[in-house]
DNA sequence: AAACAATAATTGTCTAGGCATTTATAATCG
DNA sequence: CGATTATAAATGCCTAGACAATTATTGTTT
């Protein structure tokens, strides 16, 4: 499954193994303010009883995307078996119930309960405000320049991901 | 633990919470962009049976930037639980060795093998690799531009914390 | 219709981190 | 000096995700 080596051809760079520490790039940079940015809303969420993981799953419900287990799953990219666990530990707290289908007896059919969509509903105020607060002294073109740039690495890793399973 | 609800000042208000889509958020889209990388880096690291935050410790011992669990913990940001554990599966596949230190009984020092040190060695180049293929298209102009935005919402991000435990 | 393939959910085992507790050893303070 | 305090490492229990295998059900294919 692991290539030899990936040759990547016209690419920058930027990083060269031995220049740079690795524990100042724009990987390490990302994950320090992803970081930050999590732990402050977990620790506003914790209020409620709450995280930013387990509101994911919430939310997809919410917005009618998804309302299946494999539903969600693939919806937030994570594993089938990781989502049961994930929903049982909402079931547990009264968040979500499961109700087997009845058309196909294999899937099950989540719904929110209403203390549920009480909870999601505070979950995006938090969200926008922590995200505004790391993004204070941002012009709105800076703010959207780095939207721009994150869309593209996306783009790129997307592109690499496609040259490597051809 | 948790304060009722943040007043931030001065703060932009580019994200309000009825109105964006938290999956589109620049916090979301780091996530994506994050996971791209970092399951690009560990499916080039399995051919080493490696993974990226295996190889954390390993580059802080290379770097001689510490050398005990605690020491580890604290540069790495994690639990000393965790460090434990994770020094347990990196002493199973011999690349770090125990040495009970004689002055003070109570640490350990951690010492690379050779196989840990040869190991630890191949990742940067990996790493350099995949972040470059993220920022294809980008100037170096962008490139350091990128670098400031996550240096600012870092800085913005430890002022909210500051602030949030006076 | 029977065999086979595909899908949904679950479960087991692994890595990984957080928090709380425990044990051993130092350091400090009265 | 003796008691308290602090620190180092380890352990137990929790959330969380990955992968593999299992079971139940549905679709497909001959």
């Amino acid at each position: 499954m692991a290539s030899p080596i990936p040759e990547i051809p016209d690419c920058p760079a930027f990083y060269v193994a031995g220049q740079h520490r690795p524990d100042q790039s724009v990987g390490f940079l990302m994950r320090k303010v992803l970081g930050s940015v999590l732990a402050q809303v977990d620790a506003q969420l914790s209020a409620y009883d709450m995280t930013y993981v387990q509101w994911l799953p919430l939310y997809k419900l919410v917005m009618k995307e998804g309302n299946t287990v494999a539903g969600l799953a693939r919806e937030l990219h994570i594993d089938p078996g990781a989502m049961t666990r994930s929903l049982d530990r909402l079931e547990g707290k009264g968040l979500v119930r499961r109700e087997r289908s009845t058309e196909d007896r294999r899937v099950v059919h989540l719904v929110l309960t209403d203390e549920g969509r009480k909870v999601a509903r505070k979950v995006p105020t938090v969200l926008a405000a922590v995200l505004n607060g790391h993004l204070r002294g941002f012009t709105e073109a800076e703010w959207q320049q780095l939207q721009q740039f994150l869309n593209r690495m996306l783009a790129n890793g997307e592109a690499m991901r496609r040259a490597a399973h051809p």
